[in-house]
DNA sequence: CACCCCACCTGCGTGC
DNA sequence: TGCACGCAGGTGGGGT
């Protein structure tokens, strides 16, 4: 499901209705998470304490809780976190239920549990974090940066665009609207772009990204914000998931193909490279 | 290192 | 109707 703008428009709906307010008890569910604190971990580091931020890195949503503590929630691939109603109807695929003070049930439901959620206690800096790359929006992210990156890859620049461990928050979706916005192959060694390239690619990252985010991120199948509610940028995919379709750019029929397992989309007409 | 593939899960659509 | 197969917004471990 959620890439960096789905994981967006989840803390921006979640930060003004829990900010301040502390969690009362934790809900553990029968099955695990694929990373999962234990029961006794949880129990033991979040009920009682408040909720003082909510930051996104990456696809990582990190609460700050009072004393330090940090609970760190990945929804994986199908991931939602729904507000609710305190002691709403039981929903399928929940695994934690996050009571909040104010009458808030915070579910985490998840039907395939590729989804991670992991407390750190005070001064522990969270693990998956040391393997999250820049933001998008950082300064840090230059189109120099990027070719240095690249520079003698010969890896897909797709695949390049969806190494979270140098960029982060690109996932396959955007990865393939990226491309087409920026006019290039999917297929193309990363090291064989030039810094207009990169500059494009950029640029075209920064656009989509906050265009998705604006629209409420992009709901293909499981997508929903934390009130439940789909996104609309589905609407404005070029080819993502249009396999066969024509472009809308040139009308030639697009293509879709495998890399690194994942299918990616692009019009064989507009995207140069290869 | 850089890169590739597969495992981890469940559900849904398709074709026989 | 039933079943087998392929496919799905991600990450990370292991192999080459």
């Amino acid at each position: 499901m959620p890439e960096l703008p789905e994981v967006e428009v989840i803390r921006r709906g979640l930060a003004p209705r829990v900010l301040g307010r502390r969690i009362l008890t934790v809900v553990v569910g029968e099955k695990r998470l694929r990373q999962e604190s234990s029961p006794e971990e949880l129990q033991q580091w979040l009920p009682g304490r408040a909720i003082l931020e909510i930051e996104r890195r990456g696809k990582y949503l990190l609460f700050h809780l009072e004393g330090g503590v940090t609970l760190l929630l990945h929804l994986g691939m199908t991931g939602r976190l729904l507000l609710l109603p305190a002691a709403s109807p039981t929903l399928p695929h929940v695994h934690l239920i996050f009571e909040i003070e104010g009458g808030l049930d915070l579910a985490f439901q998840d039907v395939r549990r590729f989804g991670q959620a992991l407390v750190f206690p005070p001064g522990v800096e969270p693990a998956p974090l040391a393997q999250v790359g820049r933001e998008p929006f950082s300064r840090q992210v230059t189109p120099a940066w990027l070719a240095g990156e690249a520079r003698g890859r010969s890896r897909a620049l797709k695949n390049f665009l969806m190494d979270g461990r140098l960029l982060a928050g690109i996932g396959n979706i955007y990865a393939s609207e990226i491309l087409f916005a920026a006019r290039l192959h999917p297929a193309t060694p990363a090291g064989h772009l030039s810094l207009a390239d990169w500059a494009r690619v950029l640029k075209e990252t920064r656009r989509i990204l906050n265009a998705a985010i604006a629209k409420g991120g992009t709901t293909v199948a499981d997508f929903l914000n934390s009130r439940g509610e789909t996104g609309l940028f589905q609407l404005e995919l070029m080819v993502y998931g249009l396999g066969g379709e024509p472009c809308g750019k040139c009308g030639r029929a697009i293509a879709r193909i495998s890399q690194g397992g994942r299918s990616t989309f692009f019009c064989p007409r507009c995207q140069k490279g290869k």
